[in-house]
DNA sequence: CGAGCCGTTGATAGTCATCAAAATGAGTGG
DNA sequence: CCACTCATTTTGATGACTATCAACGGCTCG
């Protein structure tokens, strides 16, 4: 990160690609007050009855929510990647049974909650703005819930690959590859399949040709075929686009 | 519903229920203008592309969002009972791919979208029960994803039966039995199941004596013990008890 | 009394989990 | 540079859980 720039600028630029900010709002927001923290790969940003006085938020690297279930089987719940306000809900909610971990090495930011809450009151705008990140998750997690519930197992994994796809590139020029921040298990904690089953599904989906993959490097020859068998549509993650 | 009684206060009561509200507060909310309106059973309360300028509270019976996978599969993402806010994330997002459906006849009040921005900008504490209530859907909604995704169909079964129990009984007091105010393929729909699959879990419930059944009427001789085989724990129902 | 929805049951098939173990690859220290 | 370790990916064999298909019974309602 360059020096001179203002490192929750990658949180108002998110913002911005669904709710549009006045120079004044935007001005608060990147005034807001917060100290830079780094996380280790593995570690908890956000554990059961932490701390409540403040909001973080993801400026590099991603992080991601969990819960688990009586036999120790996890759900990976949210994933997170860099702009996002990684636990807006603990201003409200006093939230114990999930868990917030760094997936790889993060940068955030904290900010106080009282600045946050007064920021909200100054200026309405940039609040609004807020609550539709919040919004927009729950989309996510609808989305998600469909997923988990109502396709199977290829079908899931592709539409999961599509997702991160669109969510990690800021463009719309910009090619559908990306490099995976995620383990095959990690997958499976999030699509609800066993690591076997999701490696099983990521290898029909390569012999079909519809994904390449170099490491954990992936890349997409066919965006609009793994769309369609994905039953993916982007739509739910710009739901303010033509409005 | 008796007359002279205002119909909003059951979102109010609902709204004490997790944050604290002054008298001006409670005033506030309780003076939103509204329209009410009846709907039956099967029909669209909020559909694909229809009216954002009105929030809709539901006051009596009960409803559901879902969305539907390419080959038709339905998944209910959320069930609502009364004095729930159902689309209060269309003040913010334009949300095309899902629909809230009466599951139930019910009764709803329609407050203009413009007056609840004002609402949360001259009573900040309502706003903030406002959002708060949001942020407990989202609670609800990934426990939900915990459930389809880790766990087998028996304790799901069990899982949601729990959940509607507590969330159907005001009083912490009242007795675990309730009107189950959906079918099986209902369930079946929230649930990642088939319909079949479902009558097959619960009547091994019922025949373990863990469930009684007359007609759509069920109740639970032994609670505790289906909680444990439910993995069910209450606490993501009521996130600020004991804070 | 027929129509239709809902719940119930049985038989069969298929998807995905489970168990076990072998490859691959990155990182470490000798 | 070469063992060596460890996490991750990959493969195979087997079995469990859940879906699918089909049909019947009960109930409500017009």
């Amino acid at each position: 990160m360059p020096k001179n720039v203002n490192p929750l600028a990658v949180m108002v630029r998110k913002l911005e690609t669904h709710t549009p900010l006045g120079h004044d709002d935007r001005a608060a927001l990147l005034a807001l007050p917060h100290t830079l923290r780094t996380y280790e790969n593995q570690t908890y940003l956000v554990r059961r009855g932490g701390d409540r006085s403040e909001c973080v938020v993801l400026l590099a690297g991603f992080a991601f929510r969990w819960k688990q279930a009586a036999e120790g089987l996890r759900q990976i719940v949210s994933v997170y990647v860099p702009g996002d306000l990684i636990n807006l809900d603990r201003l409200f909610l006093n939230i114990v049974e999930e868990h917030i971990e760094a997936l790889t090495i993060t940068d955030v930011a904290m900010i106080p909650r009282e600045a946050m809450l007064e920021l909200a009151r100054s200026h309405p705008a940039a609040g609004y703005a807020l609550i539709t990140s919040s919004m927009i998750e729950g989309l996510i997690s609808r989305e998600w819930m469909l997923n988990i519930g109502r396709r199977d197992a290829r079908t899931r994994v592709a539409h999961l690959l599509c997702e991160f796809s669109v969510r990690l590139s800021s463009g719309p020029a910009v090619e559908h590859g990306y490099d995976l921040p995620m383990t095959q298990e990690q997958l499976g904690d999030i699509l609800g399949l066993t690591t076997v089953h999701v490696n099983r599904m990521v290898k029909s989906l390569e012999a079909e040709g519809l994904l390449i993959r170099k490491g954990r490097y992936i890349t997409f020859p066919d965006w609009n075929t793994l769309c369609r068998l994905a039953d993916f549509s982007p739509r739910y993650l710009h739901p303010n686009d033509g409005t």
